[in-house]
DNA sequence: TGCAAATCGGGGAGGCCCCT
DNA sequence: AGGGGCCTCCCCGATTTGCA
């Protein structure tokens, strides 16, 4: 074990906001937004009206704020304690344990502006809309006489999904920058806080701020590639589904069906393990094969390109991967590893539908 | 021992149900 | 009939497990 100091009291901000917003505790700050802005006024206003809070005083301050907490959440639901009671309560009990003294009722304060700032924050940075998306790939796509060339499609994707988490980062960060700013000179002018304190602050504040951006960031980068290869197809004037269809546990991203054959697909930022939840169920879905798309190259061993050679399936990926290089000459995957170069074409040619091409 | 596979943890989206 | 509550799914990175 290393030899640093674990107490738990040094970081009440951070476990202060990591309760408000974890999704265990029913997601308080995330919605419950307006009874935390209440809380904190009434906090601020009466620890600046007088000295010192007397022991009793704090007490009677925790189970204020624990009613508080409580009282912002419908107790039943169906004539039973509903579960985000519960969840609200498990969230007071952890809240008020930390409350040992005046000064955790700032840290207090201190978290809850800091995470319905990260909401706000979080809600008005500028996603990787359609817009962007279009733009990115019909850029990609473009050769130098501005014709459209379908051998472009993958890096097409490829660049999407690399340019939207740089955008979204960025955008994610700057009022972030402008927000510790901010606080930083709040805390340098209150003098209740010690320089050192402000450091340990601030470091919780973006800590649990990136914990979530990252989530977030997560979540909606999938919907950025389907977005993507969605407009990729109308670009060719290819007929295609449009939006995802569930099938229980698996989702296939879009479909292309014609007169010679149907096709799902699966596009996906790296295969994971997921990939497998749809091979054998073509009858299922209602395609004769499932495409796979992977942008990245780091979950694609042989033994998944077997997989899906057994399966009957196919993954694209680029020429200039060592994927390509040393399986593309293996017989056994000749039918199921392609070239992204050829995505566009091989639906085409595969489907039997009519495009632009 | 080193890599791949599997699982975990968690916020958000979306859809459905049913309460109020 | 509007919306709160709940559920299931997504994705990702991180962690754990499994296996040559």
């Amino acid at each position: 074990m290393a030899d640093y100091s674990g107490d738990p009291s040094e970081f009440k901000v951070y476990w202060f906001a990591r309760d408000l917003v974890a999704s265990s505790y029913g997601s308080f700050a995330t919605k419950e937004t307006e009874t935390l802005r209440q809380l904190s006024d009434q906090l601020e206003r009466e620890l600046d009206g007088r000295g010192l809070i007397q022991e009793t005083d704090l007490e009677i301050k925790k189970e204020q704020i624990r009613d508080t907490i409580t009282g912002a959440v419908n107790r039943t639901y169906g004539g039973d304690i509903s579960k985000r009671y519960r969840q609200t309560e498990d969230l007071a009990e952890r809240v008020i344990r930390r409350i040992e003294e005046e000064h955790d009722i700032r840290e207090l304060r201190i978290a809850i502006d800091a995470v319905v700032r990260t909401s706000e924050i979080l809600d008005t940075a500028p996603s990787f809309g359609k817009g962007e998306i279009v733009d990115i790939v019909d850029e990609t796509l473009q050769d130098d006489s501005g014709a459209l060339d379908p051998s472009k499609a993958y890096d097409a994707l490829y660049n999407v999904d690399f340019e939207g988490e740089a955008y979204q980062l960025g955008a994610q960060r700057e009022p972030l920058i402008d927000y510790v700013y901010e606080e930083m000179r709040e805390f340098r002018a209150d003098p209740h806080i010690e320089d050192r304190e402000i450091a340990r602050i601030i470091s919780g504040i973006v800590q649990e701020y990136e914990r979530r951006a990252g989530q977030s960031r997560a979540s909606t980068a999938g919907n950025v590639l389907e977005t993507a290869l969605q407009h990729i197809f109308d670009q060719f004037g290819v007929p295609a589904s449009g939006n995802p269809a569930h099938f229980g546990d698996l989702e296939i991203d879009n479909m292309v069906d014609g007169s010679d054959g149907s096709i799902g697909f699966s596009c996906k930022r790296t295969l994971r393990e997921r990939f497998r939840q749809s091979l054998s169920r073509e009858a299922e879905i209602g395609v004769d094969e499932v495409w796979f798309v992977s942008l990245l190259m780091a979950d694609v061993s042989k033994e998944k390109l077997q997989d899906i050679s057994n399966d009957g399936s196919r993954i694209y990926v680029p020429r200039d991967s060592f994927v390509w290089n040393r399986y593309s000459t293996d017989d056994n995957l000749s039918y199921t590893l392609r070239p992204a170069d050829h995505f566009i074409r091989d639906v085409v040619e595969f489907t039997g539908v009519s495009s632009d091409l």
